[in-house]
DNA sequence: CGTGAATTTGAGAGCCATCAATCTAAGTGG
DNA sequence: CCACTTAGATTGATGGCTCTCAAATTCACG
């Protein structure tokens, strides 16, 4: 039943939460995926409006979630780290309201909806945890709009910084403090609704802050606890464990 | 099993959208009411992250859905109204990453989430409509953060009342170019993230473009095809039937 | 008719966008 | 192996959208 070659691809799903899947859970999960598949940086792989019958698994890369404007600039709403449940929602919605796109070359695992139903139809606990990571992407959507509407240009990206050690950490892509983030200062700028140009200035007034460096898709903190309180990070919406929480805001040292 | 009292309590939930519920399952979520309870304008209903153990259904009046920041301004993620079933999200999420306050004097029915399990045992797809209704809510919170991403002040108050018209037209609410809405210029400031002062001059501007007036809580469009352009407001993202999707946008003449 | 909330209007300042140019690094092809 | 190409990063100058501060006015309501 439970095929080697996949036991690895579900192994960040809930990784780190205070919501977790049992091992059979887990392999349950893995039964239903009918394939992988990869996108190349900069493919869209489920456009918007278009009816689907699949949600992808995210394994390995960056995905994102964007609105396009009329005017032809692009929008983040979400980005996807490995083991997110990328487009679990169109198990629900059938369409999506927005693109998803690869933000790196990108390997996803497939699960039909079919064996979504099945699930549903059997297992009320593990249907229930994947009802929650739905929630989840809601609870970092209702951030984000804080984000746009609460921070200014440093604060803003200040805190994406400090969600995605967080987010990073938690499935093991981060140390607590360095982690390799595959964004380009443009990307930046379309999550945090400001321009590339504003981007590069604001991560210079970061650098000389102390408080962390960007180069070459690398970012290293140098002061989590000072990066935090300048992005008013509080990760309680990302309900993770206790432990993983506590030192994302430098609360605890990381030698602990 | 029906208690007429609760009978019209969800006439509202999914109403003109394009998922519905079957009389049966209307009765079987009116079945699984406890009570039902008022809260005061002002009042906030929900605290974050307290644990909780019902859900509440919108049955009159609007609701929000609020952040606060460290320097106490308050912060829109969320409006209700009358049929939304405003934190079911909480039947899996058990504590809320933001509150859920009474912006006018409400009436909510309780549902304890024990009832929702056993729904969740026994009903396959009217689970799958409850969970659709929370990634309803992701939907409008996207929506929202491209607002804030990529449309100025006025286009954003513009595609704000665009929603209120096409949200309310959809539960008989608006007659699709006059409705009453209990914000006032501080709410829709905090909604936009713009301060109330500049909201006013917006306003003031929306009317001396003959789009639409508003005047003691009332909303009159008057130029309902030049408002959806002036906000960008495309309303696929709200699932509506196609009917009145393409009301809202003016698309076809309101006398049809 | 008084009182506080909500709306309205004005003046000045600031954050960030826009436009433009330069620089760096990495990949490509001859 | 180096000229060429291109994406990304960097820096400067200017302008505009919106904030802040302040005051006046209207409105709702007891």
């Amino acid at each position: 039943m439970i095929c080697p070659h996949q036991t690895m691809l579900t192994k960040n799903v809930l990784q780190n939460r205070s919501h977790v899947l049992s091992a059979l859970e887990r392999s349950i999960l893995e039964g239903a995926i009918a394939e992988t598949r990869t996108y190349a940086a900069g493919e869209v792989a489920v456009h918007q409006g278009m009816v689907v019958n699949i949600s992808l698994l995210l394994v390995a890369g960056f995905m994102t979630r964007h609105i396009d404007a009329p005017d032809g600039r692009r929008h983040l709403v979400g980005i996807h780290l490995p083991g997110d449940f990328v487009d679990l929602h169109a198990y629900a919605l059938k369409k999506l309201d927005h693109d998803v796109g690869a933000l790196t070359d990108v390997t996803v695992a497939v699960i039909p909806h079919t064996a979504l139903e099945r699930i549903q139809a059997v297992h009320d606990h593990l249907t229930r945890q994947l009802w929650f990571l739905t929630l989840l992407d809601a609870a970092i959507h209702r951030q984000w709009i804080y984000r746009l509407s609460g921070l200014n240009a440093l604060e803003r990206v200040a805190h994406l910084l400090c969600e995605m050690n967080a987010r990073l950490l938690a499935i093991g892509l981060s140390d607590g403090n360095s982690f390799s983030l595959p964004m380009t200062q443009v990307d930046i700028g379309e999550v945090c609704s400001i321009t590339n140009v504003h981007v590069n200035r604001v991560v210079r007034q970061l650098r000389e802050m102390g408080l962390c460096t960007i180069k070459a898709a690398q970012v290293e903190i140098h002061d989590l606890k000072g990066l935090a309180a300048a992005g008013q990070f509080d990760p309680h919406y990302l309900y993770l464990n206790e432990q993983i929480a506590q030192r994302v805001t430098g609360r605890i040292p990381e030698t602990l």
